[in-house]
DNA sequence: AAAATACAACTTGTATACATTTCAAATTTG
DNA sequence: CAAATTTGAAATGTATACAAGTTGTATTTT
């Protein structure tokens, strides 16, 4: 046995995992992810090379390795001399999110219930036990995160590597979009925050008796659901009060 | 003015387009992306990063950078400790290729019509005109590279964040599926050619007329084709010979 | 002789010094 | 005084030495 393996290396300051490099290396590909799939990291801020160096105790070629490569899966732009940034959200990208995600969405499960194995439908269970229990905890991060899992074990299941790339693309502007517009102040959206729960669990058992016309039926609920539910924030409804009894407009 | 601009480096052996590095760096993608579009490079085949290094003057910090780069474009697989080889290609692959093909090539040429700028139907315009003249000379990289062109700039026009990374995935994969299928050794596959051209024609005038149902229709139609050529290549109508007719047979 | 081990050459990964570019403040110029 | 230019500190990019890992071959062991 390697004798490299035995001896652990002195915990670094600041960052208590220290491990092997690679496992740091690790560590900051999934700190990025999550910190932009929450917002942590909002669209379009620049990201501090030095700052990550210190924190995960990497020298400057893996980290702007993980840099690239988070660049290539959509979280990240690297612009040539100019530094990295976390790739931007705007009115124009949201009219494409709309224009993809129902015929990606819908294709992906429909090809989920075709080739799902039985260790995935577990996966996807335990993924759906989590996201159940966050809705009652109730902090947005961590149900944006939980929802994103959910859908990234359906896209492992489709099995198809053409269509991944675009799926992956869609579900991290989709918690990010979440982030921003999901934010559960009316009993309306608490009560679909419990109808997405449910649709999840048929969509489970849909997968589970290998339907895939019922998948794609219960992909394109699914999916009309958040879209009503980002719509209502985008285009909300008129404010009934009339101008003059505002304090500031009488003021 | 930076004198570095005005003094041009030695020229390096074995490499005549020797520039600034960063020409070098772009030298060396565009070299490794045509190779293995046209299958110079064979999926499966392993890169030795030490042939590169010499061939294009760089050094391995920025050669890693680009191999990087391509693994993310799907050009590329990064196996940790083991090296770079060419992304592979098996009949799962293809079976994955079939399915998802005919649904994004509709959508980007349906939004490709929609969203299409001037500028950019006069470079289609190009792309075909350089198609055409490349059916006449008839080396089949040349055709498959060609192609790969014309179909690169409708990814473009659709404008389309979330779907142009599956549609560049389809694009390598099926450059090189016609690289393997398409020998126009019979005079139904030269005349299959020709009818693709014409239907490039047909693209091009339908999107200039910003017509998006008849661009999807051609588009449908188009991947007919092709996939009717694969499907000749992969299940060919069968020998009509009697066995004992052959020589090895009679022996 | 077959299997297991050890070793050495080679490949891949990381750290870091150095080179280049950018950005912004300070200075010069018209 | 405004515009252009210079300049230098900070950020980004590259080269290269060194470390770690992998692979194939020689050696030992049974």
């Amino acid at each position: 046995m390697k004798v490299t393996e035995l001896i652990p290396r002195p915990t670094l300051e600041g960052y208590p995992l220290a491990d092997a490099i690679s496992k740091r290396k690790e560590a900051l590909y999934e700190h990025l992810k999550m910190s932009i799939l929450t917002l942590a990291l909002q669209p379009g801020s620049d990201l501090d090379e030095a700052a990550y160096l210190d924190r995960f105790a990497l020298s400057r070629t893996p980290l702007r390795e993980v840099f690239r490569q988070l660049a290539g899966e959509g979280y990240l732009d690297v612009r040539k001399n100019r530094g990295v940034r976390v790739s931007e959200m705007s009115h124009t990208s949201l009219r494409e999110f709309f224009l993809a995600a129902p015929m990606i969405y819908g294709a992906i499960l429909r090809l989920a219930a075709t080739n799902a194995t039985p260790d995935q439908i577990d996966r996807l269970k335990a993924a759906q036990t989590k996201f159940s229990a966050v809705l009652r905890s109730g902090r947005a991060a961590d149900r944006a995160l939980a929802n994103n899992g959910f859908h990234e074990i359906t896209g492992e299941m489709a099995d198809n590597t053409y269509l991944l790339p675009s799926f992956s693309r869609l579900l991290i502007d989709h918690a990010r979009i979440g982030m921003t517009f999901y934010q559960p102040q009316t009993n309306k959206m608490t009560q679909n925050l419990a109808t997405a729960n449910a649709q999840h669990d048929a969509i489970i058992a849909a997968i589970e008796a290998r339907d895939s016309d019922e998948t794609a039926r219960l992909a394109e609920e699914h999916w009309r659901l958040s879209r009503d539910q980002i719509a209502q924030f985008v285009m909300p409804t008129a404010l009934e009060i009339p101008l003059a009894e505002f304090p500031e407009a009488t003021a």
